[in-house]
DNA sequence: TTTGAGCGC
């Protein structure tokens, strides 16, 4: 399954993530969006885990908690527009 | 700062 997280500070990184997600799971892949001209990030992340049964409580733990000085949001990802 | 790429006519 994969997490949604948005609402990230720009100091968080992706081993940050990494850090506090393997708590719930084992991470399978970890992609932090950055804007194609700026560089910069857009403020949220996606986590694919493994399916262990516990992204939900990752879901519960990690939703609305205060992370970085900035609240969390995270969800299940929808999937990605695919272009073929 | 809230759903991912890349980017040509």
């Amino acid at each position: 399954m994969t997490l949604y997280i948005g609402n990230l500070s720009y100091q968080v990184t992706d081993q940050d993530i990494r850090e506090v997600l393997s708590e719930y799971g084992q991470i399978q892949r970890l992609n932090l969006p950055v804007d194609r001209e700026t560089g910069r990030m857009r403020g949220f992340a996606f986590v694919e885990m493994s399916d262990d049964g516990q992204e939900d409580a990752a879901i519960d733990d990690l939703n609305g908690a205060e992370w970085m000085g900035r609240s969390l949001k995270v969800n299940r990802a929808k999937p990605r527009d695919s272009r073929s």
